[in-house]
DNA sequence: TTACAAGCTCAAGTCAACTTGAGGTCAAGA
DNA sequence: TCTTGACCTCAAGTTGACTTGAGCTTGTAA
């Protein structure tokens, strides 16, 4: 029998990058568990590692922890293709959105004209911007600054 | 002397798409700024339609609504350059991180292992995510899903 | 002139993902 | 044994960008 290593709360903080009180919001959320506790204190399987990057994944990626939760069953990920494909497609149209975005910005900052709204690169940048997702609710694509 | 057409609150609503809380709340931040009243109610001039084309397109950039209003003079853009490539820098750097999450999204969704965390792709992509923005706390990109 | 749809104000509510604070417990090193 | 710092719980607060609701006003069509 392989019982992996186990670690307390301090340790995963160190090893994750993660504040305590999100381990323990994501414990309350059913997003991660603790194997047992130590008197009060809970105990961590190192694998716990592993489903946290899988969880920052699943974040970076633009989904909600709710979503991951739904993906994640308690002994591993059980994966909705059909989920994950609609997310790539959802991200490739952002992509080209922020694509689009981002040379609108190089354009401003290089672009000597005073006046940008008169400048037709500028111009065709408002038009694609104004016509996305108007009545739509924004959604963090969460990437960290 | 020109002066350009005047519009009620309900006619930007239509032509812009944003509905009037969201207008009247610009307006007390005063990122936009109505040109008047007829009575109680709220006149436009319609060049405002072109002032909130631009307020949308900070936003997709993500730009937060006080950094727009820094950089919207009430009489035009006034363009910080370097804001600007500083921006289009975190996009660039969003658009590949999100590029290589787009990636890792279809390989998962088509990859037909069960278990993911053994595939080496995954294992890559999981390292890569990992290692990203551990301590920084999230912004919305903001692309309308 | 009267009804009413469209405006208005101001305060409070919403949402996600956490963080903070107050007050309590307890394992382990000195 | 004593101290202390790491942990605990539970409730409330935070942030940004809006939205919602209650209650009031008014331009305008009939």
């Amino acid at each position: 029998m392989k019982h992996a290593k186990i670690m307390d709360i301090g340790d995963v903080v160190k090893r994750s990058g993660l504040p305590a009180s999100t381990l323990r919001f994501y414990e309350d959320k059913g997003l991660i568990q603790s194997v047992g506790r130590n008197g009060l204190r809970r105990l961590f399987d190192a694998d716990i590692l592993e489903r946290l990057a899988l969880i920052s994944l699943g974040r970076n990626a633009g989904f909600s922890l709710d979503e991951i939760s739904r993906m994640l069953t308690p002994h591993g990920p059980r994966i909705d293709r059909e989920l994950l494909a609609a997310k790539a497609d959802e991200l490739d149209r952002n992509i080209k959105m922020l694509m689009a975005m981002r040379d609108g910005l190089r354009h401003a900052a290089e672009c000597p004209a005073p006046r940008h709204l008169e400048c037709p690169t500028f111009q065709r940048l408002l038009h694609v911007a104004g016509k996305k997702g108007r009545h739509e609710r924004r959604k963090p694509v969460g990437i960290a600054s």
